[in-house]
DNA sequence: TCGCTATGTGTACACCGTCCACAATAATCT
DNA sequence: AGATTATTGTGGACGGTGTACACATAGCGA
């Protein structure tokens, strides 16, 4: 019908998708974020994609590959939503207070993220790794930094401002982390 | 070759299994505690109970039907691991140190649980659902509390004993264990 | 004893992840 | 430019999974 045809799902114009890789990604993101990592299913991704099943094997080894793919993703939001949460904050002189607000924006960011997105949230911690010391660029906000490292300058911040004790400060990561973290689970 | 010809691999005397339901959960607790939740498999587990899949079907509607009594066993699992670290307390005639080591006991149970039975303590928390005021039997232990009953039952001895206040008793519960869950999940 | 009903079997379907051989294109090298 | 090679997508197949339907078996009460 349409000499210039445009392409529906499945009707590309060239053969070449042109960016597969993070279409495929995009798909299995949504696919999370609308039922957690169970949902995550190669092959609707493909389908997503408007691409045979099998294209995905030329982008991630297999259906786990693609997974943690997504789980990165994942993390990236919430690191995004935190960071966003902090930019949000009323500007003050007061290193302590400013301090504090900011802890308190990385927790508060942590939960509304687990709210606002649950399947998201799930996904990105739905496989025990340990992200401390992880470099990973996926993983990250804009700042660079993933979730636990922005719970990690936050904490420097209070330091900084002399609120947290330094010799407090080692290992204070994962109390805060596992209190959050277990509200979070909670709700 | 047998003249008698029997069965193997449904070596059965009888047609009727006798239990199939204790069968196929007790194999679904056993694939859980190998794998997690996403070990856990209908065919699988009617395969270990020597029978045909769709007999799964008489005990149990769906495949998620099962996973869910797979999971109240596991929280059954875990109540028993928490009581069994309270009885083996050293009596003691003072209530404030007693209440404060049964509190421990909770916790150490808890945690001692999640990493010797890391699967079996996914599954329990693989679905979000509040156990606050389940009275189901199959996730308590023996003394016919679920492990947030229990850790409850540890913060009213607080209070009786003088070591809580009263009024921070109200939502206790979700502190520690937000707490002790976040730890958890660290690990 | 007869039939009812609970329980297990067999067959079949759609969907999933993944392997293999092959086709179409883009990139590269004469 | 033309030929060669590497990359990327397709098609078909296989075994595994959950589940629906029809049927077989056997335990139980009348």
């Amino acid at each position: 019908m349409n000499p210039v045809g445009k392409k529906r799902p499945p009707a590309r114009k060239t053969f070449r998708h042109g960016d597969l890789r993070r279409a495929l990604l995009e798909s299995g993101i949504e696919l999370a974020r609308e039922g957690g990592p169970n949902a995550v299913v190669l092959r609707e991704a493909t389908r997503r994609a408007g691409v045979a099943p099998n294209a995905a094997y030329r982008h991630f080894s297999s259906h786990s590959d693609l997974l943690q793919a997504v789980r990165a993703g994942a993390l990236s939001s919430l690191a995004l939503a935190i960071e966003a949460e902090i930019a949000g904050l009323p500007r003050t002189k007061l290193p302590a207070v400013s301090a504090r607000a900011t802890l308190r924006a990385v927790g508060t960011g942590y939960l509304k993220f687990a709210l606002a997105q649950t399947g998201l949230f799930r996904t990105a911690f739905s496989v025990p790794e340990q992200v401390e010391g992880d470099l990973d660029a996926a993983k990250t906000g804009k700042s660079g930094l993933n979730p636990f490292q922005l719970l990690g300058s936050a904490l420097d911040l209070m330091v900084e401002a002399n609120v947290l004790p330094r010799e407090r400060r080692a290992g204070a990561e994962y109390i805060a982390w596992s209190a959050v973290h277990g509200l979070a689970f909670l709700i």
